[in-house]
DNA sequence: GTTTAAATCAAACATTTGTTTAATTTTGCA
DNA sequence: TGCAAAATTAAACAAATGTTTGATTTAAAC
C-alpha cells in the first residue's frame, strides 16, 4: 500500500502497472491480486485506510469549545495545511481521482469525505456568526474551495513555485516549512478579512 | 485532437488508448501515428494549440491603460473564469499533468504559461500600489495561488459542488451560469478586500 | 514429526497497448 | 487520361498489461 501509493501519486492509478508496485514494495507479483483482489481493490483499500482517519481528527477539533470561532478557523486552516503537507502523495492521489472518477466506489467516498468536512465548517461558521464574531456574510462553499483550492495548487504545483519563486536552493525540508508558513499566513489574513469588517 | 481533448480529460492520458481515440474521431487508428508521429506528441500539439491563444490575451487586456488597477484585476478574474469555463477539458488535462510531469517537453510547456502569467500580475498588481490604488501589502504568489486554485478545485470537482450544494435540478447551462457568477464574486471580494484596507 | 493451511513464487494466460507495415484508395496536377 | 504523391486502410507487430494457475515453501497446530 505505501509504494502503490507513493507510485499512484506520482505516476497516476493508469501510469502505474502491478509489477511497478510489486517491485517497489519487493514482493511477488501475484501478492497483489492474492491479498487485495485486485489492482482498482488495492486503490480502495488505500483510499479506505486514510480518509478513515482524516475526518475523526477535524471533529474532535471543532468540538473543543474552549477556542473562539477565529481561533477555530486559523486552527481549521494549519490543520488542512499539516494533513496535506504529511500525506502529499494520498492528497495528489485525490486531487488526481477527483477529476476522473465522479461515479464508481471512488467517487462516492470522496463524497462522504467532502460532505462531512463541509458540514462542519457549515456549523463552524454559522457558529461564529451567531456568537457575534464573524460580522460578514461570506459563501461558505466558495470559502472552502479557496482553502481546499489553494493549498492543493500550491502543494500540487510545488515545483513550479519553487523556479518562479526562486528557491531552488532550499533544501527539501525548508521549502517545505517555507511554503506552510506562506499558506498558514496568507489564508489566515484572507479568512480574517473575508469575516470580519 | 478535439476528440482525443475530451478524452484526455476524462480519462487521463495513461487512461485513454490511441483506439478510443481513433473510434471517437471516425479515423483509422494508424492515422494518429501518421500525422502525429506518437500519442504523446498529439497531446503536445493539443497542449501547443490552447496555450498559444492563452497569454495572448491576457496580454492585451493588461496593456489597456484605461482601466483602474482594481478594475484589471476583476478583469482578470472573470476571463480566467470565463477561460477555464469555456476550455474546461483543456484545464482539466492542465491540472492533472501538473500534477505528473515536471520534467519533459509537458512541464516545460506549462512552465513557461505560468511564468508568463506570473510575471504580468506581479507588475499589475505592483502598477496598482504604485497608483496609490492597492493600500495593503500581498503576497503575490499566493494570491495567484488563490485565484487559481479557487478556480480549478471548483470546476475539476463540480460533481460534488453540485451534491453538496443540491442544485441537481438546474441543467448543465444554468449550472455553469450559477458557479461562473458565484466564483466571480467570491473572488473579487476576496481580492477586494485583501488588496485594500 | 506429521499434517494442514497459508504464503510465496515463477510461469503462463489472455487482453490491451502504441506503433509499423505494406497494400489500397484518393487526390491533385500535367 | 495518366501518374506521382498523399491519404487511408486492415493486418500484424512486439511489448506491456492485470490476473490466474499450479507448484513450492513456510508456518502453525496437534
Amino acid at each position: 500500500m505505501e509504494s502503490a501509493e507513493i507510485l499512484f501519486s506520482e505516476n497516476g492509478f493508469d501510469g502505474t502497472s502491478v509489477r511497478d508496485i510489486a517491485e517497489k514494495a519487493g514482493v511477488n507479483l501475484a501478492m497483489i491480486s492474492y491479498y487485495f483482489g485486485s489492482k482498482e481493490k488495492l486503490m480502495e483499500s488505500i483510499f479506505h485506510y486514510r480518509s478513515e482517519r482524516l475526518t475523526d481528527q477535524l471533529n474532535q477539533m471543532l468540538r473543543d469549545s474552549l477556542m473562539s470561532s477565529m481561533e477555530k478557523i486559523n486552527n481549521l486552516i494549519d490543520s488542512y495545511i499539516d494533513k496535506f503537507l504529511q500525506q502529499t502523495c494520498f492528497h495528489r492521489i485525490m486531487v488526481r481521482e477527483q477529476l476522473t472518477n465522479a461515479k464508481g466506489p471512488m467517487g462516492e467516498m470522496i463524497l462522504k469525505v467532502k460532505t462531512n468536512n463541509y458540514n462542519l465548517i457549515n456549523q463552524l461558521i454559522k457558529e461564529g456568526q451567531k456568537r457575534g464574531e464573524f460580522t460578514k456574510p461570506i459563501d461558505i462553499g466558495m470559502m472552502m474551495a479557496t482553502l481546499i483550492g489553494t493549498v492543493n495548487h500550491i502543494l500540487s504545483t510545488q515545483h513550479y513555485y519553487r523556479d518562479m519563486e526562486n528557491l531552488q536552493d532550499l533544501s527539501e525540508e525548508q521549502f517545505r516549512k517555507h511554503i506552510r508558513k506562506k499558506l498558514s499566513v496568507h489564508l489566515k489574513s484572507l479568512f480574517k478579512s473575508s469575516l470580519i469588517h
